[in-house]
DNA sequence: TCCTTAATATTGCATACTGCAAGAGTTAGC
DNA sequence: GCTAACTCTTGCAGTATGCAATATTAAGGA
């Protein structure tokens, strides 16, 4: 599959090609990401923001949907509930539904943070794309769309918070 | 290009529009990492491969360069080398040039595992390209060089292992 | 209604990753 | 030769992670 000139098929320096561009581009995401979060003054670990990133998109949640959102199991979804409580970034109180359901929610610290490191990382990439040609923003976002439609991958929700890293 | 009144400026769309699509590709491309990695039999953790993907690339080294490429305390890679020489993926020697310094290599089994991963995301890449139209394939890697190129990241040397996840 | 089953949170146990600090051995430079 | 820097190593602490077990609570069926 690899070399083989028929429509429709692909050669090795279009996989290659591709997937370099591909990973370069993600390594600066994941730099500016990087770097709006350690900029934050109350260390906030990646996976803890991706827990307040979780909370602020998903609005008070029981523990095991939070667990689900971020993919771990929910002891470690517990384990990280009762640290960012601790430090004042969320609250955990019995939900008034059911009594075997705790309800989790963005502390006001919480949303502080979330806010604050969505800030950086939206004026860090304006920042780059403002150094972008005009003309070619469009064609970098239907080209993605195009790669990205090809891999079956749902189109992030996510508008800003790169809550992922 | 489409609305932008003043030349080299941009609007918010711009930025909101590249992201979200920078984003979605970048999850695509963490999916199939992460896949690839978790099919290998003899469970090695994302970090740990990091570290094979760096001795691959680096051939055999001391600690701290091993240290230095991974952007981690000596003292992690010291730790995350003794478990891998303990299950047979690197060797630990002491250097032929100086006493002190350590000589840390890739095992066959190592390799195996790198090959292994790097072969599998590769052919998972591949499948996706090959379901993009040709046309656009080039348009994509222009796209995204002129996205890095203004972010200012160097070309992504590695060209496949994606050793990043 | 009562009983069984499922859901939910929680804790115990084990492992991995991470950094800081200190110490011991080794090399380099002066 | 002495001092300083380099290198590895270990101790200590905190965070993340999963599996297993337990207690409590809700839901559903006989």
């Amino acid at each position: 599959m690899t070399d083989d000139p028929v429509p429709g098929g692909l050669d090795a320096t279009d996989v290659d090609e591709v997937t370099a561009a591909l990973l370069t581009a993600s390594r600066l995401l994941v730099a500016i990401s990087a770097r709006s979060l350690a900029a934050v003054d109350d260390a906030v670990t990646p996976p803890q923001f991706r827990l307040l990133v979780g909370l602020s998109t998903l609005g008070p949640a029981k523990l095991v949907a939070l667990a689900d959102l971020l993919g771990v199991n929910p002891s470690t979804a517990m384990r990280m509930v009762d640290r960012l409580a601790a430090a004042g970034l969320v609250t955990r109180r019995a939900s008034p539904q059911s009594r075997r359901e705790v309800r989790v929610e963005l502390a006001a610290a919480g949303r502080a943070v979330v806010d604050e490191v969505t800030a950086r990382r939206r004026a860090d990439i304006a920042a780059v794309v403002a150094r972008m040609p005009a003309g070619r923003r469009r064609a970098l976002v239907d080209a993605l769309r195009t790669f990205t439609e090809a891999g079956g991958e749902p189109p992030a929700a996510a508008v800003l918070p790169l809550g992922w890293t």
